[in-house]
DNA sequence: CAGGATCCGGCTGGATACTG
DNA sequence: CAGTATCCAGCCGGATCCTG
């Protein structure tokens, strides 16, 4: 079995790096995992419906069957994320968002917001930018 | 709405992966990089006061010279910060959040905040899913 | 159907050495 | 002082194969 420990800040012991207690790197190193927003959107679309395996990868364009897999365990341990398995042949399970999960949904809403609001900013700034370069190279 | 410039298209290449119109991908892709929200948070903390590189490496605990030398270049290209170049021997270089920036941080603020409110929930959650574990595990 | 195991390429980021 | 350039290890995530 592989250790699913992948940082240990549960009892005593904890290998982190820096700041065991800068919980925003934390949540920033899981936001930052390529599902994970994604997936936490999708079901928060869904809600308060379950939703299965198969249906949430085909809600989610490009994710591989290994990506959702992880991904959806991650959040499951993070407790953002139920999981209900139905004991049949084959077996169905259904994924959706607890309290928590929505709570953290809210607050991404806010950070898409703001990317929305102020990306074309960013993106006129790279021009910006370039522009200052190209004339600095050949003054 | 207003197709906020996909990036990609500027100049032809760039080839997104897969939603070249999704801001929060790309904010997020940001935010996710190791030292970005603590730049940000750093430079916010001195707000509006300028601050040297080496001061900046000094209150980065752990940050390489190399890394925050491309955070802040990221950062700067992005225009979230600004970047003011004394031209004296040795150079002075200040690093300052812009208007944007400042604005970024208002949305990590929100983000620091869940964070600290509600991690300790999941490190709990960790613990349940464990036990839980260990109960089928050996039933 | 749901997802575990494995292999592996590419990218992130750390350490080091060098420059204006 | 404030970077840039290079090398390289480790991790992330995609593709594939296999199972209950």
């Amino acid at each position: 079995m592989t250790t699913p420990e992948p940082r240990a800040a549960r009892r005593g012991e904890h290998g982190d790096l820096f700041d065991p207690q800068c919980p925003t790197r934390q949540l920033l190193d899981r936001l930052g995992t390529k599902w994970t927003s994604m997936a936490v959107k999708t079901l928060a679309d869904a809600a308060p419906d379950e939703v299965r395996f198969a249906e949430l990868k085909r809600r989610m364009p490009g994710v591989s069957q290994k990506m959702l897999s992880v991904t959806l365990r991650s959040l499951t341990r993070d407790g953002l994320v139920s999981r209900r398995v139905e004991p049949s042949v084959p077996p169905r399970v259904f994924y959706r968002l607890t309290g928590l999960g929505l709570s953290l949904e809210a607050v991404l809403a806010g950070l898409r917001t703001w990317a929305e609001e102020h990306m074309a900013e960013i993106d006129r700034s790279h021009y910006a930018v370039e522009q200052e370069a190209e004339g600095t190279a050949e003054a």
